[in-house]
DNA sequence: CTTGACTCCGTACTTAGGTACAGAGTTTAT
DNA sequence: ATAAACTCTGTACCTAAGTACGGAGTCAAG
């Protein structure tokens, strides 16, 4: 025991800090490990894996494409990009954007469909046969 | 082999017509059969399975609820209601609608952040670090 | 009457993104 | 020094909505 190790055991950063600092669980890392998003710190020959600022720069950033709707697949491209290639990141980008946009398309059609089949119903005030079921029926 | 033999022969509804009829696969009805969703016609003595209008119109509905956003669960739920109980239909609809404008409202959101990381990208005629890359970076 | 197409049934596999758990080792606190 | 808490590893399980497959039976045409 020197005093290396007494300054690495204040603060070295564990699976479990690592997962809190990034906002997800422990099971995620690990399947994030298995699936090569992530890569394994080098294990010291016994004791715990110790996780770097980079690691955690980089588990933040999957949490932020995913919110903006990309697969854990795609972000891997993404993160294989990295810089200087930033012509290939935005086209990453654009065709996610059509994706999003046809998907927003589709959705509000639904939305207006629905909300049209939600009034038909309330004033139907005889409640005769369902005017919902029946909608979807004779489409 | 007798007369009304003769008549089933011409036209009776096998599983690849109904299929067929409904637009969907083979594959597909009969998950729906081991999920309960539909029910699976008597099966004679000897012989295949005939699936009645009662049913392709079944397969129908579930079609075009699935459009609408709706789980088979869900459309499990509906098609249990059946007539006469309007206001229970209408609820899970006006549920529905609430999750899809609320999926909406996100993908719009989704939208707007990455056209915005698209044009920061499109300036950068200096081709220096990818300002999509390093946007996702710091949040 | 045989061949090819179709059906039936049960079971296993698929994708995406995790989640759970058992058993062994390690670290920390008391 | 020992118990509690944590980690590591591999493997199994989960949801949703199918898809695929193997083997046996059935049907229709030539």
């Amino acid at each position: 025991m020197n005093v290396s190790m007494n300054a690495a055991k204040r603060k070295s950063i564990t699976i479990q800090i690592a997962a809190k600092k990034a906002g997800i669980g422990i099971e995620t890392i690990r399947y994030y490990q298995r699936i090569g998003l992530i890569k394994k710190p080098e294990k010291p020959l016994s004791g715990y894996r110790v996780y770097s600022k980079e690691t955690i720069t980089r588990l933040l950033f999957i949490q932020r494409a995913k919110e903006l709707g990309f697969s854990l697949a795609e972000i891997s491209n993404l993160l294989a990009l990295g810089d200087g290639r930033c012509s290939e990141t935005r086209e990453l980008a654009e065709h996610k954007l059509e994706l999003i946009k046809s998907k927003l398309y589709d959705l509000q059609a639904i939305a207006k469909t629905l909300e049209t089949l939600i009034q038909s119903c309330e004033s139907n005030s005889a409640h005769q046969e369902c005017p919902i079921i029946n909608a979807i029926l004779t489409k």
